[in-house]
DNA sequence: CCGCGCCTAACCCGAATGTGGTATGGTTAA
DNA sequence: TTAACCATACCACATTCGGGTTAGGCGCGG
């Protein structure tokens, strides 16, 4: 994989168009022991051209390039140098990024507000062979893996679900797999009442007025 | 997500069927500022039965279980209470169980041999909304990540349709759209009471009691 | 022609579900 | 500390469903 050498500094370089944070950054690198910020581009363009030439260990990447997205930047620079591992850093956490990040070949996956010791522990992971996310971050990734894993016995509809409480996810998962009120009161130790009153506040935000509705809108129609 | 109070301690749930496990996990969890072990269970019926009425905050589960396979119980918890964070523990390293589990639902996946420490600190960080693994199986979920590309979904109904006649099909394809009994008589212009009369004969063809268990055959589960 | 399966239809009755109101205690965000 | 939200719970009433039973009309194969 990674022919790092363990004795010496990791080179980073980091690919950030900010130049107060792309400052902050190399800084930051070139201070903390065991690292060394080799080059600082300051977008996608620079990057591809510099990078292959200089073989860093790590690459810091941030998502939002002008002109050339980072995620498109990824891509290219897996082509050419493809066990070079990129953490990306961005200030968003929609799953959109993360994924194309990821499915153009991202290694890890951090925040900005990471704090310094979380990020250079990062670094030191992914020069490891790891792959380093953060936490929200990781959470979906597992979710989506499950997602796109799905068996046949497909279940439920993220999108409808999510107005609703935990609870009502619990109640919501039985009724859809054919259980009857008392029976759920059973399963999840509650009265009979208090699944009726799930009930009723599921359907009312499913907008729908009957189990089947329901149930439908769950397993995503 | 998951409303767990950050000042309490995180309540767990134990699935571990070797006795001498369980209690030293019990003792070790309980013997830990902020952590308590609500309840331990020696199979996964056991836990399925517990798991949903006690909401514990975590769950960690052995997937070694005899009976029912660690990795089947957490795909059924998973139905029932879908937001439930499930750490898997297994002596195995292979990727086999690794992916069996993650597909499964399980939100992280560690090693029995995880320090008393790690662990803690993975249950922390899967209560607060995390999801914990060693490096090389997060590099694996990467990995799995940039080579994926989906075409998945919809699997129509099937087999379960072929003892139905062409009417008492038609009668179920209504229901599985969510049309109550006296829309489905207004829609094939037949009256409710023949409607009835076809979902009786429907309910025994297929085994099932209720609307919902009917559709649920009839999308495939 | 006769039986058999299918589509149609009706009646009864009890169980399950849908909808409205109300209330209490716990947790959380403002 | 309010206000908001959540999980819990009960009451009441109307509607819908599930199951048992019976039965007339139709078409098809023996």
């Amino acid at each position: 994989m990674n022919k790092s050498k363990v004795n010496k500094a990791i080179q980073v370089a980091l690919v950030e168009d900010d130049p107060n944070l792309r400052a902050n950054l190399t800084t930051m690198l070139n201070g903390s022991s065991g690292f060394q910020c080799q080059a600082a581009y300051p977008d996608g363009l620079a990057a591809l051209r510099g990078i292959p030439a200089n073989r860093p260990d790590v690459v810091l990447m941030d998502i939002n390039l002008p002109g050339m997205l980072g995620t498109d930047c990824v891509r290219e620079l897996k082509e050419l140098t493809p066990n070079l591992p990129v953490l990306m850093l961005t200030v968003y956490e929609d799953s959109e990024q993360i994924f194309k990040s990821l499915m153009s070949g991202a290694t890890g996956y951090l925040l900005k507000r990471t704090s310094k010791e979380k990020l250079l522990e990062a670094i030191r992971e992914v020069n490891a062979g790891g792959a380093p996310m953060s936490r929200q971050i990781a959470r979906r990734v597992v979710q989506y893996f499950q997602k796109v894993n799905e068996l046949p016995t497909d279940t439920r509809n993220a999108s409808v679900v999510v107005n609703l409480t935990d609870r009502e996810q619990e109640v919501l998962a039985a009724l859809a797999k054919g259980y009857a009120y008392k029976e759920i009161a059973d399963l999840l130790q509650i009265s009979f009442e208090t699944v009726r009153t799930h009930l009723r506040t599921i359907y009312e935000k499913l907008h729908v007025h009957s189990r089947t509705e329901a149930v439908l809108k769950y397993l995503g129609r």
